[in-house]
DNA sequence: ATGAAAGCGCTAACAG
DNA sequence: CTGTTAGCGCTTTCAT
């Protein structure tokens, strides 16, 4: 008597929805498929079947048929990070909002990626987003013959893969330039993390270039890695240069919490009366008490939305051309650039 | 002479390997399953027409076949927060390096979970880990039904959905209350946030209980949300009360960096010699020059693994009896409890 | 060890 | 508007 009934368990499909209904799977298809044609009638038939039953389409399945899931890839560094961490956050809901569904792909010391990212592909993915990861050239190549778009965020210019949306590193420079000016710095240093991210090797760049050619001086103080404890080791590091400085940018916030810390705690600096400091992302904790950190957002909600919209132009268009956007960045004053008593 | 030949971009399928290397389908199939009998010959022969076509199995299609995929949400609220980050980053590891593949879901201000929740599960999941938004009791019933495996993190142990992880908010509060005590702490006070998250509601009665438990008085402080400005916030609102305590402990690091500040700057008191003070987590800020915070450890990565362990455990004993973890804590202990002159 | 054949659950082209 | 039919790309008996 083993009677094989089915397992109690299995999910409804559009088979058992359709017998219920007493119409055609096709039927069923087309009362979930958005813009088709279906009776007024049998689609409240069909409809409460399907709540009965708990009926939900199978979307392995759906996916398999029209070749196109809208699975996308979500390529992160440090997601520990704050501001990775806010990136990530609005583009996973920018990708929701619009209906797509993103894998976490999450890679530190760039452990060999392209394994990984080449089995994402295959889902057969609507997109990829990749922030502040090279993703190897194999995987761009292959995001490229499989026509899947793929999406930089303040990646490095070169293999020019796919769409970016790229820090403008000069407007950033003038931006920081002008704050620290601003607040009466004239002996200028920036510190270099010598994990070259392209975005942040760009903007120690272009802000060194922009200081000299106002005839001024910029030192760069390297430092190991973007982090609090690098900025604040670098502040000890190089404490005489940083005697002959007055304006100091942080390169990114972590950095520029950390040399806050040591400018105050080891070289026993005033900020802003002896140096100003400027950061830049606007992470949380530069607005915290301690720090009170100027600073320059980069908008993540904006980020993430135009990277979700210019992938979705790109499945739209495979062939248009290759897009590169600047985000907006608003200055963010705060006490490290206050003005302080003139002479 | 519109020939339509095959576009250029289309994925190789097995059949094209199979057809290039002489073989059917399922030999292709087979070269690509673990544990299938096939000659070494037919073997070599595929991995080559394989690699030179650049052959992946479609996932969606294996997967339909096998009912099964390696697809694993990650319902995660308030992503933009250290911990939290920090957490979804090692399940998102920990994940990939099972061969898993995670969805990552955030939600916060509770938009209606359901409709996505449900709707992750069209994937067919192997697996769904939530980490601090209790999951819609439909979610929760629907993961049941089709036995897919549901990991909860330090969630309300109400609805008993899952498997959980879950802080041991006695063994927490006994932690705290040592650090404090020994630090010369008397008179207590918690931070009360009115969020109520389970785990930190938990973390607070179970502290006070404690404490009264010895004879101590113990101020419960509200405060808005989790989260610094609230910390901070409500130093100043309850500023009275502070005065006559000398031990705080903050429940959540975010919140005692924020009380910190308040203390500091608003009240004007000393920590540790007018009041110790003792937050949660231990997230990065925690050891920030300012801050200092002594603290306890959630092991993020031992969870994160443990999460990963009891879904893969689950999924293999779908009638296993529901498992319940208490992941280790550690204290750590920095300024802000440090012993002070006595007298 | 291998190939033929039968689907997994769904959609889409085509008749009616 | 509806049902029939033919797959999407893969895995998996079942013979051979």
């Amino acid at each position: 008597m083993t009677e094989r009934r089915p397992p109690e368990h299995r999910r409804p499909t559009s088979h058992d929805v359709a017998r219920l209904a007493g119409v055609s799977r096709s039927a069923v298809s087309r009362c979930f498929t958005p813009g088709a044609s279906i009776s007024e009638e049998t689609r409240n038939r069909i409809m409460s079947a399907a709540t009965e039953l708990g009926y939900r389409a199978n979307a392995l399945a759906r996916n398999l048929k029209s070749q196109q899931s809208q699975l996308v890839a979500i390529l992160a560094s440090r997601l520990d990070t704050p501001f990775r961490a806010r990136q990530v956050k609005h583009l996973s809901r920018a990708l929701i909002a619009e209906g797509f569904r993103p894998l976490l792909l999450t890679a530190d010391h760039s452990d060999d990626l392209e394994p990984l990212l080449s089995s994402m592909l295959d889902y057969n993915l609507a997109g990829m987003i990749v922030t502040s990861d090279t993703p190897p050239v194999a995987v761009v190549d292959e995001c490229k013959r499989l026509r899947v778009p793929l999406v930089l965020i303040n990646r490095n210019p070169e293999p020019d893969g796919g769409d970016r949306i790229q820090l403008d590193t000069r407007a950033a420079a003038e931006t920081v330039f002008d704050m620290l000016y601003t607040a009466g710095a004239r002996r200028f240093a920036v510190l270099r993390p010598e994990d070259r991210t392209y975005t942040v090797m760009g903007r120690v760049s272009a802000f060194c270039e922009l200081v000299r050619s106002k005839g001024l001086s910029c030192h760069q103080l390297s430092c190991g890695t973007q982090s609090y404890a690098a900025g604040r080791a670098s502040i000890r590091q190089h404490a005489e240069l940083i005697h002959g400085c007055d304006g100091l940018f942080g390169t990114t916030d972590l950095l520029a919490c950390g040399a806050l810390d040591g400018l105050k705690h080891d070289l026993f600096l005033r900020v802003p009366e002896d140096i100003r400091v400027v950061g830049f992302d606007d992470i949380e904790q530069a607005s915290w008490a301690p720090y009170d950190l100027s600073t320059v957002r980069q908008d993540a909600g904006a980020q993430a939305e135009l990277a979700v919209a210019m992938m979705r132009a790109r499945l739209q268009a495979p062939d248009a051309p290759i897009r590169r956007e600047h985000p907006p960045l608003q200055p963010i004053l705060r006490g490290t650039t206050e003005k302080t008593e003139t002479r």
